[in-house]
DNA sequence: CTACCAGTCCTTTTT
DNA sequence: GGACTGGTAG
């Protein structure tokens, strides 16, 4: 069996599966099989009896692709896997605090926040503090928190090198405290404590590298510090550290990712063998020709280049569209006529830069009865219901989450004010205890309204206490008045809906799952007695720790947080695919559209700003592109409608980019007469010739650009009338204006399209 | 206290 | 176009 998959494999593949001395670091190009090398490789691992389940440890970056690999473990071999730790870094980590929720200075039922619930903690904190929100925005202290957190620094170890920092590291440090009252966890919190709690204590570090012979990790491009340290700390000199990445599809640098972990890991970790995986098995001669093309358009890359057997296939189709409406109605026409053919509709992509792009699809392809599923955006988990319906169910766990109280305290609504949440505020600073319990501080008269809703929290605590998850959801939405009053609200049904489905979510999250591990608890301090054992804990079994620790309305309020929501539609779902470039990686589809492929949007222009932001665009591009087997398609629009404005675009550099050969311009077809609703006359710049093809490139360049737009000329547009220079910048071809129209809307228009003339 | 309105900023990308 | 804030009337 084993050997049979082996044999299927080329030379460098076999050579990543059946390094047996030491570390490996495998470059691995797009679609060059490297899931299939790692799951071999662990498979192999496992049916030679080299090592056991348990002493395999393998980091993936979505809870997505850790499923689909154990899975595809589970296929190879008989053997129990629940010993394997598989899952992300957030996942892993967030499941050895749990264990040793003491050793890290915990409470047993903490809990997680995402971005939202972080945001909110970090504004609550301002105002606390009497810090001004305009002045000190709540949205860069995050950020601040974020990356320190992510480069594995507390607030002490930052170096203060301004007043103005030296602020953000006081926040931070009174956000640490904040949070550590309140028992509540960030993101990155789950990674830092975890390293913390390795660092700290030596009997559980050294189980842990005891444990762990074999540490495996995917997307290895796309760790930051904190996690490179936390493989460090994990990995002793007898540990094997396999990492696959590739520097090309480094797309995560905005949230700490740092690609040179990469060499770093080659050298620290004396890695002896690198392999490289450059065969593609995945697109076509075309598509993979423009990849290539692109990329190479990056300085610093640790060089590699793709090749396929494979013929060269279509070329890459180009399109040009009036706007984002247009631009839809094209790739619906294009998907219809797939369909047709019977090509399945799961094996079709529509992939985007940003989230806003999804829209206009959506609406495009329900309208057209195709249906379709979007990865990503708002989640089910990030719905208003959703979030206070767990709010509820959060307070129930942990009544000190002072985030989940200030939810629902009044809501629905209770008459409980602004005024008395203030005063409730002071009470529970001077007590130093949570809100929750400043209730009891409040003098009775006056906390009335508060006391009837802990009332409804006690009593549900009380009647749900022997109750099973769904049944304990079910009450709780009942008992919390949740449903009342969406039953009463005009357009409640859908929230009903998705309550309901909450319940169901529920009933669906079987714990017992969960449960897979067999380690030391609690070692070192926090637990008295423990350190009689803790000289020889390194093989002491203490079965279902876990589920000891854990009630199974934590686990799943964890599970909610960290898991992306992929619960509507699920398995088989003949549907669209439609997501942003971020979450296709790793996926492939048959037939992909890129669209929105406009200067501002992809790249992106808030990443010309950022250092080395252009190549992470070129790479994003560039990992787009790949995710196409048979056909990919390109296009982009003359205007699209941003923040309710109408906006001009060029064309994205990345489309000048990729050889002439591999493309085919395409026009929209007989619907093109819509654009005459945008311009007077001059149509000819704007379409591409009846053929169809069209290679001139930058032909509405030279003649435009003019000194005369300068702020505060007075200019005339012949769709949107007349109007004031406000603002300009860019040269050239990328010069863009900002005018003023006598209608009061303001655009962003480029020079180079818009029909501007001095008035 | 609630309900509603107007004004402001904004969006990259995610565990 | 939408989320969020602040102000005002009932």
């Amino acid at each position: 069996m084993l050997e049979s998959i082996i044999k299927t494999l080329n030379e460098p593949q076999k050579e990543a599966v059946l390094y047996d001395d030491g570390s490996v670091l495998v470059l691995a190009g797009a679609g060059s099989g490297k899931t299939r090398v790692l799951t071999t490789r662990i498979g192999r691992l496992i049916l030679t009896g080299t090592a056991n389940p348990r002493s395999i440890l393998a980091v993936t970056f979505t809870n997505k692709a850790a499923k689909e690999m154990l899975l595809r473990i589970s296929s190879m071999v008989s053997h129990d896997l629940r010993g394997v730790w598989i899952g992300t870094f957030h996942s892993l980590c967030h499941r050895m605090l749990r264990m040793h929720y003491k050793d890290a200075n915990l409470p047993q039922n903490f809990q997680i926040m995402d971005m939202q619930d972080q945001l909110s903690s970090v504004k609550r904190l301002l105002k606390t503090l009497n810090v001004d929100p305009e002045i000190i925005l709540p949205k860069d202290v995050q950020r601040f928190i974020n990356n320190a957190k992510e480069q594995g620094l507390r607030y002490s170890e930052i170096e203060d090198v301004s007043d103005f920092n030296r602020q953000f590291i006081e926040l931070y440090e009174a956000y640490d405290i904040q949070c550590q009252k309140e028992g509540t966890v960030d993101f990155g919190e789950l990674l830092l404590r975890s390293l913390e709690l390795l660092q700290r204590h030596d009997e559980l570090r050294k189980h842990y590298q005891n444990r762990f012979d074999h540490i495996l990790i995917d997307e290895f491009q796309d760790t930051n510090s904190l996690q490179y340290k936390w493989i460090c700390l994990l990995s002793d000199l007898d540990t094997s550290v396999f990492a696959v990445g590739d520097d090309d599809q480094s797309i995560y640098a905005f949230r700490g990712a740092d690609v040179s972990n990469m060499a770093k890991f080659e050298h620290e970790f004396k890695v002896k063998k690198t392999v490289r995986l450059e065969q593609n098995y995945r697109s076509h001669g075309h598509i993979l020709d423009a990849a290539n093309e692109l990329i190479k358009n990056n300085p610093s890359r640790l060089g590699k280049n793709l090749w396929t057997d494979s013929e060269s296939g279509d070329p890459i189709r180009v399109c040009e569209s009036v706007d984002d409406n247009n631009e839809a109605t094209w790739v619906i026409e294009e998907i219809h006529s797939f369909l047709k053919e019977n090509v399945s509709p799961s094996e079709i992509a529509i992939l985007y830069r940003s989230n806003a792009q999804s829209r206009v699809f959506e609406h495009c392809l329900s309208q057209n009865g195709i249906k379709y599923r979007v990865y990503g955006g708002f989640r089910f988990y990030d719905r208003a219901e959703i979030k206070n319906a767990l709010a509820y169910l959060r307070l129930l766990d942990n009544s000190d989450d002072d985030n989940a109280f200030l939810r629902i305290v009044n809501f629905p609504p209770r008459k409980i004010g602004t005024k008395t949440i203030e005063t409730l505020q002071e009470l529970a600073k001077i007590n130093s205890c949570s809100l929750y319990k400043a209730i009891n501080f409040m003098e009775e008269k006056r906390s009335k309204a508060l006391r009837l809703f802990m009332g409804i929290i006690e009593d549900l605590r009380i009647e749900t206490c022997n109750l099973s998850l769904p049944n304990l959801i079910d009450l709780s939405l009942k008992n919390s008045g949740l449903i009342e009053h969406y039953s009463s609200e005009r357009e409640g049904v859908d929230r009903l809906e998705n309550l309901k489905e909450l319940v169901t979510a529920g009933a669906g999250f079987s714990f017992s799952e969960k449960i897979e591990d067999n380690v030391p608890s609690n070692v070192g301090i926090g637990s008295d007695q423990s350190t009689s054992r803790s000289q020889d804990v390194t093989d002491i079994i203490f079965a279902d720790e876990l589920k000891e620790n854990l009630s199974p309305l934590a686990a799943f309020l964890s599970n909610a947080i960290l898991d992306s929501g992929e619960s509507q539609a699920e398995v088989g779902e003949e549907a669209v695919q439609l997501m942003t470039i971020h979450a296709a990686k790793g996926l492939e589809f048959e037939r992909v559209f890129i669209v929105g492929l406009e200067e501002g949007l992809f790249p992106h222009e808030n990443s010309l700003n950022e250092f080395g932001g252009l190549d992470e665009e070129r790479r994003l591009m560039y990992v787009a592109i790949t995710r196409a087997k048979k056909n990919l398609f390109l296009s982009y629009t003359q205007m699209r409608k941003l923040y309710g404005q109408y906006r001009y675009n060029r064309k994205s550099r990345f489309l000048e980019e990729i050889p002439e050969e591999n493309l085919h311009w395409v026009s929209q077809g007989p619907k093109q007469k819509v654009s005459q609703n945008y311009h007077s006359g001059r149509e000819e710049n704007f379409f591409i010739s009846e053929g169809g093809i069209s290679s001139k490139r930058g032909e509405l360049s030279s003649n435009i650009v003019d000194k005369r737009f300068r702020v505060g000329v007075e200019v005339r547009h012949p769709k949107f009338g007349e109007g004031i220079i406000l603002n300009v910048e860019g040269i050239e071809q990328d010069c863009r204006i900002e005018v003023r129209f006598t209608n009061g809307d303001i655009k962003w228009l480029a020079l180079a399209i818009a029909k501007l003339e001095i008035n």
